[in-house]
DNA sequence: GGACGGTGAAACTTCAGGTTGCCTC
DNA sequence: GAAGTTTCACCGTCC
């Protein structure tokens, strides 16, 4: 047993909570299932809450199943692969004192309030690119701080793991007794400076290089360094580019927006990714090369992660596709990155061919949670790629927004029309296509007793209510084995 | 003899996260 | 750099 397990089971016996930090998604899971391992018992609002976490998803990942198991014992991990029912659920189940422990990456460290009596921070290194690196003392205080419930504990423990009495020392210096980091304005990253540059041109509230630069001479960042002259040269490379790019223009010694660059700023893209979008998009593209496209900005990043046994396979996808993006060097720093983009791109076109989340996971490792966040973000890019287009004056653009709304659906072409009906999603627009109901037409059409055995009673009247056609419910004798699709919904 | 299963050591692989952006008939 | 996972050789057992 390893002294992680020892002091969680200790806490237990004292029938207080828990939170355990670890590095990696990877170890917050097999933590967890070990300690869970341990445990015997289990109660009735533990099997509620894992039943629930099973069925937040129509065809459960493994890593829903394992989260299922661990919280009948009690026990949660908590990352980003999470979805965020299944988050809600485990930070609910804590809250309330039923599951005891959680063994998170920081995820929970920031935003989310969950004391805890005791917190263990197992790791204080973290991989970086270049090994392990320490994490700040903000990040340790943030994760210290967890500690501590003030309307059940008078006090809380956070306990540091060492691996030896030299290491114990450092660790005490560093952390408890260290000073946190000072921080600095994150204002003077390029990608920050131009987009605040033009949305302050673009709302008016300075209109010419002079303005501009007293305003930025007021800002964190400025009194922080109070070098002014570096300060104009990069704001002055600033400008410049994004005339270049067609988003200011100067008039009579003032500076404004462009009609594109409004709209850029509306859409809070970074200026150099709205560039990077119409400078490489090309009318000839499918679904793959345009969301390539997509995932080869900065707002996609961190992409997701090219494994070793998938790298042949993704060879193949940049060989046999015709990309929008040229492909950098394959010597250069980028190119793993650029595999990457190729990886993500190919993901996001699996979910919009139907491709379930289970099987998502199993192929490429994509948790649920992470094919969340790139499905927003894919989708918010997608949408800015079209009004930008429109804008340029593209025509026959309208293919954009089908892939958005594929993206965001994850369902093939084919589905698009049912997917206009409220509560019908992928899961229920293909069974109903399966079944030969293909678009609203045959929706209106189709009898009830049919729709009722694919949608289930209410769902059945409320469809076709959306048609305006009122319909009586109708009951049906549930046979065995057969599948109420509102099950799962 | 061969199929099967368990075990442990060595080799290999992988490594945190997120906030808002948009529009919606 | 280290944890976790996979692979593989090795050994014992059973038929």
């Amino acid at each position: 047993m390893s002294g992680v397990e020892e002091i969680i089971l200790d806490t237990l016996s004292l029938d207080k909570q828990a939170i355990v930090f670890v590095n990696s998604k990877r170890s917050a899971e097999s933590r967890a299932e070990n300690i869970s391992k341990q445990i015997k018992t289990s109660n009735e609002l533990l099997e509620k809450i894992s039943d629930s976490v099973l069925k937040a998803l129509s065809n459960p990942t493994k890593q829903c199943k394992r989260l299922a198991l661990c919280i009948k014992k009690g026990i949660a991990f908590h990352h980003a692969g999470l979805s965020s029912i299944q988050r809600d659920l485990v930070e609910e189940g804590f809250r309330n004192r039923v599951i005891k422990v959680i063994v998170a990456t920081p995820t929970l460290a920031i935003g989310v309030d969950l004391p805890a009596f005791r917190v263990i921070i197992r790791d204080l290194k973290r991989y970086s690119g270049f090994g392990m690196q320490y994490i700040p003392v903000l990040e340790y205080h943030q994760q210290a701080g967890r500690a501590g419930r003030p309307s059940f504990d008078s006090k809380g423990e956070a306990i540091i793991i060492a691996k030896d009495v030299i290491e114990r020392e450092e660790l005490w210096q560093k952390y408890v007794n260290g000073k946190p980091e000072n921080i600095y304005s994150k204002l003077a990253v390029e990608p920050v400076l131009r987009i605040y540059v033009l949305s302050l041109i673009s709302g008016g509230f300075v209109k010419s290089f002079d303005e501009l630069f007293e305003f930025m001479g007021n800002t964190f960042y400025a009194h922080q360094y109070g070098d002014m002259d570096r300060l104009k040269v990069i704001l002055v490379k600033t400008i410049k580019s994004l005339v270049s790019w067609d988003f200011l223009e100067e008039f009579e010694g003032e500076i404004l927006a462009t009609r594109l660059g409004s709209r850029v700023s509306e859409l809070y893209l970074d200026p150099y990714t709205a560039n990077y979008l119409l400078e490489n998009y090309d009318a000839d593209f499918d679904d793959f090369s345009l969301l390539q496209l997509i995932c080869w900005t900065l707002e996609m990043r961190p992409l997701m992660r090219t494994r070793k046994a998938e790298e042949n396979l993704i060879f193949d996808k940049i060989v046999n596709s015709k990309l929008l993006v040229e492909e950098p060097d394959s010597y250069s720093d980028e190119f793993e990155e650029f595999l990457h983009s190729v990886k993500t791109a190919s993901v996001l076109v699996d979910w919009m061919s139907e491709v379930t989340e289970e099987k998502l996971y199993e192929k490429w490792g994509c948790a649920p949670g992470e094919l969340n966040a790139k499905l927003e973000r894919g989708n918010w890019l997608l949408y800015s790629l079209y009004e930008l287009l429109k804008i340029r004056g593209y025509k026959n653009i309208g293919r954009i927004l089908r892939i958005q709304t594929r993206l965001k659906a994850g369902v093939k072409e084919e589905l698009l029309a049912l997917l206009r009906l409220k509560n019908i999603g992928r899961v229920r627009a293909r069974k109903l296509y399966d079944n030969k109901i293909c678009d609203l037409g045959d929706v209106k059409k189709a009898d009830m007793t049919s729709l009722t055995q694919i949608l289930g009673e209410k769902l059945a009247v409320d469809v076709k209510a959306q048609l305006g056609i009122v319909e009586k419910p109708v009951k049906l004798n549930k046979r065995k084995g057969q599948i109420n699709l509102n099950d799962f919904s």
